[in-house]
DNA sequence: TTGTACGCGTTATCAG
DNA sequence: CTGATAACGCGTACAA
């Protein structure tokens, strides 16, 4: 009925060769072991016949290594955010025969901890600590080297390095998309500024993304119009400001700190009358779906999650390769690049 | 150093027992053996402070249950589909303290074997195969019981139960949304219909929802004043179709078979300068996130992704904890509802 | 070149 | 009530 498992016993009896013999065969170290060819293609055959496949627990109970890392985050469902880390962490992971546990968290310290437990009661070999939007994260009480930051950096001094987003750069590539299609005058911030301070609080994009704006801004001579900060950042957060900022004045474009802001950026332009972007140019960040669904498709910084999520399991794995102890606390963070996407959200300031 | 794993043989010696008696206190099964109640509280004591944890690769190893499942997916990423989903799965395994292997297959079959092997490898107590989009899928050759199909069924009689959305029912709540809102003339479909036949190919959601929503309309009398088929259902999709309705027809009511469509509907309906829900109504399926944020707000069917995660976890461990044969086929697919997301873009039709 | 025996951390059996 | 001892499946030092 219920065919047990094949074990590497069962082979090395059909294949009439000891244990041990089996064993070199299959894990690759028969020529190093000098095994005759005959008695090594009889184990492999015989292993190929019966579909036999090591026991993966009794080689982790032996060996201590699992293939195995688990994915800790603190939600793997709102936005497509998680979906394509998870995804690029998959993938990597696949590549180099490696599984993925993955946990939730949902922000809750307590589950944090129970949850990295659990994998480490699991054995895993590592462990990725994952934050939905990039900030600083207190680390869980008995989280151990080997594991990665992802998308997070340790609120205290830590040893374990960080991957994220590279921010400030995307905050220069949105103004200077602004800049070379010619915008000097009438540039407003949807979300935040135009001080450094005007940010919302406990968000690491923001203040990155507003630095590198206004940095690259400055460098060009030109200075923001106006800044509206919005403590949360989804649609109706952008209607309401832009709303807002047309009561008020008449910009020639728009830096929306991310693209819900814009899509409540344009529902605003559109009840004025004002169209994108013959009248107001818009670009943004994020690369959300809705980005290529709205009309005009807007133009924006995309964060590269599925990059992130590969770049997440490299660097863990350079974790567990690694033999020697670290070094300079400042190169484990690994920024990973944030490419605009060019649509039609950007022209020209009309004359 | 790197402190070894305290085990239960440390445990034992420190509390000054035999492993056997440690093992049962902690496994909760001292009173059970009659353990005295002192030497039980000073395995368990000593058992906290030490921090003990079991390791479940060798409680795996000897008992053959290992409280991990995994979860194969042909994608987690694309839509909030298989976010939703694994939080759901993630949550109720969770509450019976287990944990998810998560594979992603991209619809590649070879793939999606090895990813089974691999969890097999990893002696996985069950496994959840999940579709992306409800349909009829073929088994990965190697799937054994304990396992459930979510949202998908399998193409050959398999003993395998299913969990589906209830999407004949969707079909007529969307058609007696627009009823009882008094719609009885100029309802058209957009995405699929009007006939039967009329439905892209593969998906069985389009054949269901058309099923529901072509019998509770015949029920009330009504006729569907037409229906286009769209091959892809994205917004650009959603637009033409909705263009092209509109070159000839003037709708009171549109049926869209996706929020997607409906996106695309809507741009439509502005070009021609009508109004939702003055001038037309519009109900669509899946409640994606644009949902909540277009203007107004888009009644929706939604699609329970989040419960459908949970059930089939529910069903899968009913499917492990079950000792007899299995039962009648047809009792074993498992419809979860779909709630209907009242919002805004339904009125009574304008005389 | 191949086989024997032990250990990884648990649980189960059985004797005391 | 408690404690040896075997066994789960595999890797490997050591012996042959």
């Amino acid at each position: 009925m219920s065919s047990r498992r094949v074990t590497l016993a069962d082979v090395a009896r059909m294949a009439g060769v000891s244990p041990t013999t089996a064993s070199f065969v299959l894990s690759g170290r028969g020529e190093e072991m000098r095994i005759s060819r005959d008695v090594a293609d009889r184990v492999l055959k015989t292993a190929e016949k019966v579909q036999y496949r090591p026991n993966i627990l009794s080689v982790g109970l032996r060996t201590g290594t699992t293939r195995t890392i688990g994915f800790v985050s603190d939600t793997v469902a709102t936005s497509r955010f998680a979906g394509e880390l998870i995804k690029g962490a998959l993938e990597a992971a696949r590549e180099r025969g490696v599984m993925l546990f993955i946990g939730e968290t949902e922000g809750d310290p307590q589950l944090e901890r129970q949850l990295v437990q659990a994998m480490y009661d699991r054995q895993v070999d590592g462990i990725i600590l994952a934050a939905m939007y990039t900030r600083a994260i207190a680390l869980p009480k008995g989280l151990a080297t080997p594991a990665v930051l992802l998308n997070a950096l340790s609120k205290r001094p830590s040893p374990l390095p960080s991957v994220l987003p590279d921010e400030p750069e995307a905050g220069r590539s949105a103004a200077r998309v602004l800049l070379e299609a010619g915008h000097r005058d009438g540039i407003h911030l949807i979300g935040a500024g135009p001080a450094r301070r005007d940010v919302p609080a406990g968000g690491v994009a923001a203040v990155e993304r507003l630095e590198g704006i206004r940095a690259t801004l400055a460098e060009a001579g030109v200075t923001v119009a106006s800044g509206r900060l919005c403590r949360e950042w989804e649609p109706r957060d952008g209607l309401a400001a832009t709303t807002a900022l047309l009561r008020s004045a008449r910009p020639r474009a728009l830096i929306c700190f991310n693209d819900r802001l814009a899509l409540g950026a344009y529902q605003a332009l559109a009840d004025f009358g004002l169209n994108v972007p013959a009248d107001v140019s818009v670009v943004s960040f994020d690369d959300d779906a809705i980005a290529s669904w709205i009309r005009p498709a807007l133009t924006t910084v995309a964060i590269p999650h599925y990059d992130l999520g590969r770049r997440a399991v490299d660097v863990l794995f350079d974790e567990i390769d690694r033999d020697d102890v670290r070094t300079d606390p400042n190169a484990r963070v690994h920024r990973v690049p944030m490419p605009v996407r060019e649509r039609e959200s950007v022209a020209p300031p009309s004359s």
